[in-house]
DNA sequence: CAAAAACTGAACTGATCGGTTTACAATGAG
DNA sequence: CTCATTGTAAACCGATCAGTTCAGTTTTTG
């Protein structure tokens, strides 16, 4: 009957999450008001509320959809299949990629900002994103072809290290709005430099 | 004549800047109202108001006093006659005991959580701050005895290394409040891999 | 002591915000 | 067509907040 497998309640629901993702994402938790955001959405203030109960719930929807998003758009099995220096240099790549573009920065200067006041998002954000990214890493370090060329006892504490190597004085740059531009070059040499010390510390004996 | 060199211009001007450190570094920026701040320093509104400008002017002053702090306490140079390695493990647990700590973890909190809205902030953390602290690094980075050990033609570019590798999984963790507690064993262990990947990947050939 | 400077407390302004309500219009399925 | 669902616009509520004002008190200073 219904081409939809499930339009949640109605018509306007996407509208609503987009408008607000826009607004979370480029003014934060307290500083997009709902009435913006329904602008924004081109809903009625009443709509929304019929959707969420309230602001915060707003967000975590808004939250989880991206978070899917990312991890839907992570990791695709292709690689795998490359030499292992070639594997480790695009995922370094596609991770920097995503930390420095504008969602990647604003998600997780929202999460950081509002963990505090309210701590079930710094949560959910932190496994849904990071951590499940970690996890992957993880499950790739802990591959035989990997397992052939490096020396790995512990893939969680190397996956952690792979990951901070990718956060560093670029990202802080960006999170605090010291310089707003990043190059390709730059996010491509800055994965070498990654890929290079990765390997110096689990090279084999 | 003045028995303090410079009594600033009243007698409550410390008050207030205890007062407003308490509460911004437990609220963050925007959770801060001036009323809480005045009461908490003890102090009435008026003349809180006499001092500062704005809520914005009393923040970042806050702010300074804190970097200042932080950079004086840090960097004691005592550690520079170790040994390289023991000077290196010295100077990580030192960071990462700040970066770990609920001063460290709130200001951090808040600059990045304001950053877009007040982008003088997020700038004026930054070189007061991280950036800073990464040319004290790459200071002691250069230095003979450390030459004589590890092969670093770009200093600022392994004193960046140096501290991607002390922000890990465990500072996400703590900026995310999912867990609040840390060991000072803990500590310590990061910082022995801190030092364990930085020659790793700097070591003469 | 006397005058100037610093401080107080409380009321007040003007604005914003999250959330609700109400009276009404558009939509869509049977 | 009919009627329930879904949506709208705007007023409204109660609360909070940054910043000001002012009449009066305390502290400092000379």
């Amino acid at each position: 009957m219904n081409m939809q497998a499930q339009t949640r309640k109605g018509r306007k629901f996407d509208q609503v999450i987009d408008g607000a993702r826009n607004i979370f994402l480029s003014q934060g938790f307290e500083g997009a008001s709902v009435d913006v955001i329904a602008r924004q959405a081109g809903v009625s203030k009443a709509t929304l509320y019929s959707y969420f109960p309230d602001k915060q719930a707003l967000f975590m929807a808004v939250l989880n959809q991206e978070c899917d998003l990312q991890r839907r758009a992570q990791m695709d099995i292709e690689f795998l299949q490359r030499d292992v220096r070639d594997a480790l240099h695009h995922l370094a790549y596609s991770m920097l990629e995503f930390l420095m573009s504008d969602e990647g920065v604003s998600i997780f200067r929202v999460c950081v900002a509002e963990a505090q006041r309210f701590p079930k998002l710094g949560r959910a954000f932190y496994e849904t994103g990071p951590s499940t990214a970690m996890s992957h890493v993880a499950g790739y370090l802990s591959t035989p072809k990997v397992g052939n060329m490096l020396d790995i006892d512990d893939p969680m504490k190397a996956a952690d290290l792979f990951m901070k190597l990718c956060r560093g004085d670029l990202m802080l740059r960006r999170l605090l709005c010291v310089s707003n531009e990043t190059t390709h070059e730059e996010v491509s040499e800055a994965a070498d430099e990654v890929v290079a010390t990765f390997i110096a510390r689990y090279r084999k004996a």
